[in-house]
DNA sequence: CTGAAAAGAGAACTTTTAGAGAACATACAT
DNA sequence: ATGTATGTTCTCTAAAAGTTCTCTTTTCAG
């Protein structure tokens, strides 16, 4: 169980070697948490090594490293910084978190996973798997679930004309297909996407 | 059988601790129930560790953890089924489910967000975020974190041609870049990819 | 109505977390 | 080898949080 610095400096610390290939010294981590006094953030590093978090590599400077046997926070993964061709990760201020419980986890999530290709050219390819959340009126622009006719479900995004609906696949091979409303159904709004390699 | 504040206050901290990975203080808890007394608060907290609801975690700070049941379901989400255009949902059997804290909240995996269309025919576009396993090494056909040069820092599939390293864009207007191994310096491996609509 | 259970206030106390900084030890660059 | 940056070990202080009490009020079944 971490206090409240000690995850701020563990983040940090991930983060720094991350982003220069060793760890940082006491003074850099007191800059990053706003501490003046080594020996402070010296506790938390031990601390830190005392909890699993960290390992002791020999006892020069910089000399901790990221290890293994870790309960991280649950459901909150640290969104460290931007990566782009060409540049170094750029680190984002304010410590942005990525929330899985509150983004993916409501009750009325689920997740299906999406067989072929019609929604490619969005970034959603045959096995990945989209967070759906339980919905039956949808704005413009979203990708839903819809029910057509009550037989076939399909996943693409909508668009209203009037009382027609564009079900409108992101493949430039295929159609799009327009139904008067009351042959179509929302069964969800796509609020997700995931894939694992 | 919980009392009626029990019940609040049980369902308070477990929304608590879904949205920010830890449980809360009893002076937080206090303000949610509209309770200004420490002691009173505590004396629920107690009766919900008596009853089995809540278990201790050390005797730090927002040291209580939900039981069994509440906890795992935070992490994990039904798989329903799968979705292909013009067909009905098809149900997976087996009921199997998308176990998040496996997959991707290791300890040794942070996020990052992309940023540039480098990868985009690999499913990763602007904007998203990708989950990277720390690591120094990789095999062929991974997507990989690669630190160039001590400077730059990129997102590419990566091939070994013996002593040198390619670096491979999934965009087809981009070109691939070939390195030796000593110039290029591994620091994670993707392991997941997660958008938010 | 009456008594027990539930609920709340708050005082007094202990423990944990947090930060500062001094003094000293060790590692690194030159 | 030597100076400086870094790491280690302390002590002191204080704020925040948890714990243990006692007291009072409210609710509700019998």
């Amino acid at each position: 169980m971490l206090t409240r610095v000690e995850e701020k400096l563990l983040q940090f610390i991930t983060r720094f070697i991350a982003q220069n290939g060793h760890a940082p010294t006491l003074v850099e981590m007191g800059q990053a948490l706003g501490i003046r006094s080594k020996g402070t953030v010296h506790r938390y590093v031990e601390s830190l090594v005392d909890k699993g978090h960290l390992r002791r590599n020999g006892r020069g400077w910089r000399g901790v490293r990221l290890t293994g046997e870790n309960d991280r926070r649950l459901t909150i993964l640290p969104l460290q910084g931007r990566i782009a061709a060409g540049r170094p990760i750029e680190a984002i201020p304010g410590q942005r978190e990525v929330n899985f419980s509150e983004l993916l986890l409501g009750h009325d999530r689920y997740v299906l996973e999406v067989s072929g290709d019609s929604m490619i050219e969005a970034g959603i390819l045959d096995g990945d798997m989209v967070v759906v959340r339980q919905a039956d009126t949808a704005d413009n622009g979203d990708i839903v679930v819809a029910l057509i006719d009550n037989e076939e479900v399909t996943l693409k995004r909508l668009r209203r004309h009037g009382d027609r609906i564009e079900l409108i696949p992101a493949n430039s091979t295929l159609a799009s297909m327009i139904y008067p409303a009351d042959r179509v159904r929302i069964q969800g709004i796509v609020v997700g996407q995931l894939r694992l390699y």
